[in-house]
DNA sequence: GGAACTACGT
């Protein structure tokens, strides 16, 4: 197919023979199928009947028009019909469109120009069912025929539905004209069609159309939009003339494959020719750096090109606002969004859609419903796009009736309507509700989409009711939706999640099998599930699959293979991956020193923050919190205070609740107890539980019973969680020699605590109580308050 | 003929 892109003037290669032509279509006459009158009726003398229902049309009367048409139907003229079909587009009405319909006779049926009036109402008033439906019905269906729906498909984005067309017109004999080819080029362009595209490519050669620059142009900008540069270079290198739209379409294409220096190159280049950018030009490079994530070249450029005189528009700023949101700079993005008001200049829907998707991923309410408000004053609140949003804004603060009235005042709603809605409800974990809302949206005759049944099964999966996840994956099939690499993804996820590690593997390997593709994401599901002392082999297999597909390359997956092998026992795997990384992250190097530290090689954790270090890697909270442990488990107590001196004083990170459960550690395990306990004291926030859990624990390691009550004390005042409360007691009648579990299964009892009972408890305070208080008596304010704390709740039915 | 676009999976 190279062989197609050439010079306008050369012989064009042959048609691939699935479009060939039924009959050869004479080139030197384009517009012969725009067909000149062909039915008795278009030239029938205008009667009385056509005159007056004309004129009630032209007095506004439509409803008396179509009544009158209705009582005198076959003795009016098909041109009669076009006009009152007009006027329903005109109205927006459908519902006339529909009656008018109704009315049309066998004769006027015949009549291709109140068909193709037909179509076009159909699209404009909004059912593109219907228009395909009269369009399909067709016998005879002329050029303009064709171009009424392809331009319907155009309108509402229906790209590949357009290149379909494409394809049937050209087995129907009937070919483009020059209003029609940029349509059939763009849809091309837009459903990344590159096969099709070339081939109208070729057809437009042949008919000598590639001489305009706005033909060369739509061509261009076809290649760059399928991501085929070279060849779009090479449209360029044909054109005999070029303009700024045939720049713009080169630098567009680099902008989108992140190729920015080239862009660059061409924009100076551009300018060298004479040509000047125009705002779209600085647009385009400015959505390029944004969309890197390089924001602050993106502003720079925006003010360069506010100083050569083009002012900063609405794309400009919805550019930059997107760009950040895409690189998880959500308050960057609402910090850009207040400039631009402060500005002047007036959002549109899709700038209100992507600060109010920043919203959603801050989970900021208050900005949300800021904006929203906004939205409502420029009246774009029941706007779908922006409704969209909204929608997922409130479902993930949390506030589904509100979600639900934005829903109901979208009136056109899309897909994304119904699956942000769904969506929403099982976060909020309303599974009846979601399925309830599913079942309406297939009644109602809206066409699902594989997303639709990915946000029901993960849904499902994340509400713990695997079965009707399996349920709706094996109902896809019947429904004709094939599960992609998403809904294998969900399943995994929502197995590992639920701890079901060995289904997550199941579903991991029946995926394999299928030869369904599997990226990053399956793999990022799975790992950490397997991530213990039996699963190495497991873990093995997994990595061979990473490794097979060239995933073995994302850092994230690295990443998660040297916790996973750490976890597994094989702390010299992780190495090995670490070793052989390309490029490393902080993530990386707190798995590796994570990884350490699990296996007590605290010295090798301490040598590798150095490298760390030298590699020029800005350390995290996750760094200091396994640093300081690996200087807790060395017994470098003075190393370790300076290390948590230098979180604040050199890093500027302000030391978090674990930095100081590692130092208390740190302490404890040096035996260093009253130490501990002062710098607990000194703490510039309220120690919480697991402060004085491993203080506890450090006092219970060294017995000393006294320090060890303090710290009871000062837990049972927090109320600590029902598992704290368990390993409390648990440590405590350890410490004073008691049997406190005697007879419950440890998993048994923590299943139970999970679930908010606090029967295990109330058992154990009974035996606690009755069964030895004198030994136990120093326990006495904890027992007091497990026993207020077990009133409190309704114990479950056994 | 050219720019920004919301829903699922870590």
């Amino acid at each position: 197919m190279e062989n197609l892109i050439i010079p306008c003037k050369s012989r064009p290669p042959e048609l691939p023979t699935h479009l060939a032509f039924r009959q050869e279509v004479p080139l030197e006459n384009p517009n012969q199928h725009r067909p000149v009158v062909s039915l008795p009726r278009r030239n029938a003398p205008r009667s009385n009947f056509d005159s007056n229902i004309s004129h009630l049309c032209r007095k506004g009367e439509i409803h008396e028009a179509v009544e009158l048409l209705g009582r005198v139907r076959g003795k009016v003229r098909p041109s009669t019909y076009e006009g009152l079909l007009d006027a329903c587009i005109d109205r927006n009405s459908i519902g006339l469109g529909r009656k008018l319909h109704s009315l049309v006779d066998l004769v006027v049926e015949a009549d291709g120009f109140v068909q193709t009036k037909l179509v076009g109402m159909y699209a404009k008033c909004g059912s593109l069912d219907d228009a395909r439906k009269v369009f399909d019905g067709m016998r005879d269906k002329d050029l303009y025929a064709w171009s009424a729906m392809v331009g319907a498909c155009s309108r509402a984005g229906r790209w590949e539905e357009v290149v379909e067309l494409f394809v049937s017109m050209v087995r129907d004999s009937v070919l483009f004209d020059g209003f029609l080819l940029p349509k059939i080029l763009q849809a091309c362009g837009n459903s990344k069609n590159i096969s099709v595209g070339k081939v109208v490519h070729s057809l437009a050669i042949r008919r000598g159309m590639c001489t305009h620059v706005r033909v060369c142009n739509s061509v261009l900008t076809m290649y760059a939009k399928c991501g085929d540069l070279k060849s779009a270079h090479r449209a360029f290198d044909c054109m005999d003339e070029r303009d700024d739209v045939t720049w713009n379409a080169l630098i567009s294409g680099h902008c989108h494959q992140g190729n920015v220096v080239e862009a660059r190159k061409l924009f100076d280049a551009m300018r060298g020719g004479g040509l000047d950018p125009t705002s779209m030009t600085w647009n385009l490079l400015i959505s390029g750096y944004s969309q890197l994530g390089n924001w602050e070249v993106a502003v720079d450029l925006m003010r360069k090109m506010e100083d050569n005189g083009i002012a900063a528009n609405v794309f400009t700023w919805t550019c930059l606002i997107s760009g950040c949101g895409h690189n998880g700079q959500q308050a960057q993005a609402l910090d850009l969004f207040r400039m631009m008001l402060i500005a002047a200049v007036e959002p549109n829907r899709v700038t209100l859609a992507c600060v109010i998707s920043a919203c959603a991923s801050l989970q900021t309410l208050n900005r949300g419903i800021e904006v929203h408000s906004l939205a409502v004053t420029l009246g774009m609140a029941d706007h779908v796009l922006v409704g969209n949003s909204l929608i997922d804004l409130y479902a993930k603060c949390g506030d589904v009736k509100a979600a639900e009235q934005v829903f109901d005042a979208v009136s056109e709603k899309d897909l994304y309507t119904w699956n942000s809605m769904i969506g929403g409800y099982f976060q909020a974990g309303y599974s009846g509700k979601a399925h309830e809302l599913f079942t309406r949206m297939m009644e109602s005759g809206v066409e699902c989409n594989v997303i639709t049944w990915n946000v029901m099964i993960s849904g499902y999966m994340k509400n713990g009711d695997d079965d009707q996840a399996i349920n709706l994956f094996r109902r896809m099939e019947k429904e004709k939706i094939k599960p992609n690499t998403a809904t294998w993804n969900s399943l995994i996820a929502g197995y590992a999640h639920n701890g079901e590690k060995d289904k997550a593997l199941g579903v991991f390997r029946q995926m394999h099998s299928c030869g369904v593709p599997l990226n990053s994401v399956t793999i990022l599901s799975l790992l950490p599930s397997l991530a213990n002392l039996i699963s190495l082999n497991k873990v093995e297999e997994v990595h061979g699959c990473a490794l097979r597909r060239d995933l073995d390359f994302v850092t994230s997956i690295s990443n998660s293979l040297i916790d996973a092998y750490a976890k597994a026992g094989k702390i010299e795997y992780s190495l090995a991956v670490h070793e052989t990384m390309s490029s490393r992250d902080v993530i990386t190097w707190n798995s590796m020193l994570g990884g350490f530290v699990l296996h007590g090689h605290d010295r090798s954790a301490i040598k590798l923050f150095r490298v760390m270090r030298n590699q020029g890697c800005r350390p995290t909270r996750g760094t200091f919190v396994s640093l300081l442990k690996a200087y807790g488990l060395a017994g470098m107590v003075d190393d370790g205070k300076r290390v948590f001196t230098s979180i604040s004083e050199e890093h500027s990170i302000m030391p978090a609740v674990e930095h100081y459960l590692s130092m208390v550690e740190l302490y404890g395990r040096a035996g260093r107890l009253s130490e501990a306990l002062e710098f607990i004291e000194n703490m510039p926030v309220e120690p919480d539980a697991s402060i004085w859990m491993a203080f506890f624990t450090a006092c219970r390691f060294h017995k000393n019973v006294s320090l060890a009550l303090a710290a009871s004390e000062n837990l049972v005042n927090l109320e600590p969680s029902n598992g704290t409360f368990h390993d409390l007691l648990e440590q405590a009648s350890a410490l004073c020699g008691g049997t406190l579990s005697k007879g419950i299964q440890k998993d048994q009892a923590t299943q139970r605590l999970v679930g908010r009972s606090w029967t295990v408890i109330d058992h154990q305070v009974h035996e606690f109580t009755n069964g030895n208080s004198d030994q136990h008596s120093e326990l006495h304010p904890l027992l007091k308050r497990i026993d207020a704390g077990s009133r409190e709740f309704e114990p479950l039915p056994a």
